[in-house]
DNA sequence: ACCGAGATTGACAATCGTTCTCAACAAGCC
DNA sequence: GGCTTGTTGAGAACGATTGTCAATCTCGGT
């Protein structure tokens, strides 16, 4: 079963659309807002291919995903691993390189006997500007 | 506004069965199985009122949620903050202390001026048994 | 123990994000 | 150019969660 599950994709307007969509946001955005942008910006991507294409860019490492309330965010990353520092207010995102922690984690998970791992490490809060706002 | 918003909770029936409910399961579960089990068990709540129980419990700390796969997780934990390591194939959980997480994730959110954080440190893997049955 | 105010419940409808279906379409290969 | 087959798009279908609202139950006061 391990045998080739070929990727056989195949560049398309709509995947190569979706992707600039995705890389010109600073921020994590959902797939339907994602959508609305395409839409509004003169494409005329259906909404299942705009969630189809974001599966794909996740699954290749081109895009970080994160669930946050009900919805899945999606966000253009660097292909390297990494986490996120991310405003509850104002959605500004950093990413963080976490060497300890992904040493930890893996550590931690060792002594309990796991592999194959796979971890969320997202902090969220407010960032300067939006606490000062307050 | 952010006068005492004090939580007029009331000890229900209902609720009660949905907190020993969670007690008694010592793995993650949906909100929907958790009101499968209670009806099973011969209890007639309500879908939403396990929804609204669990929720109240998560708020109260008596409780961690996660989300995994479109839906929330619950479960029972102890009052301190912890983090979770998480078999993928059989559910088993490990409740893991990690005060060096939590000094480094202060601390990066500090640098880049963060305050009022909450995060999420979860690692999912395959505990030593399921990984063997590879 | 009895009352009354108001939180809570439960059945069901409504919502919301996401996935499925399927005929029409287009990329890549000969 | 033609063929094969992955891809698309519109809308239906779906599943989890939340809202609605009258009936019910808790709890503080008496």
């Amino acid at each position: 079963m391990t045998a080739d599950d070929t990727a056989p994709r195949r560049t398309t307007r709509q995947r190569e659309a979706v992707r600039e969509a995705l890389s010109a946001s600073e921020e994590f955005v959902s797939a339907q807002s994602l959508h609305q942008s395409l839409r509004t910006g003169g494409s005329t991507v259906g909404l299942a291919t705009v969630y189809r294409a974001l599966a794909a860019l996740a699954e290749d490492g081109e895009a970080d995903a994160l669930q946050s309330g009900g919805e899945v965010l999606y966000r253009a990353c660097t292909p390297t691993h990494h986490h996120h520092l991310i405003c509850r207010s104002c959605g500004r995102t950093v990413e963080l390189e976490a060497a300890a922690v992904e040493r930890w984690a893996g550590r931690v998970a060792a002594e309990h006997g796991f592999v194959e791992l796979e971890h969320t490490v997202d902090i969220f809060g407010l960032c300067a500007e939006c606490a000062a706002e307050r």
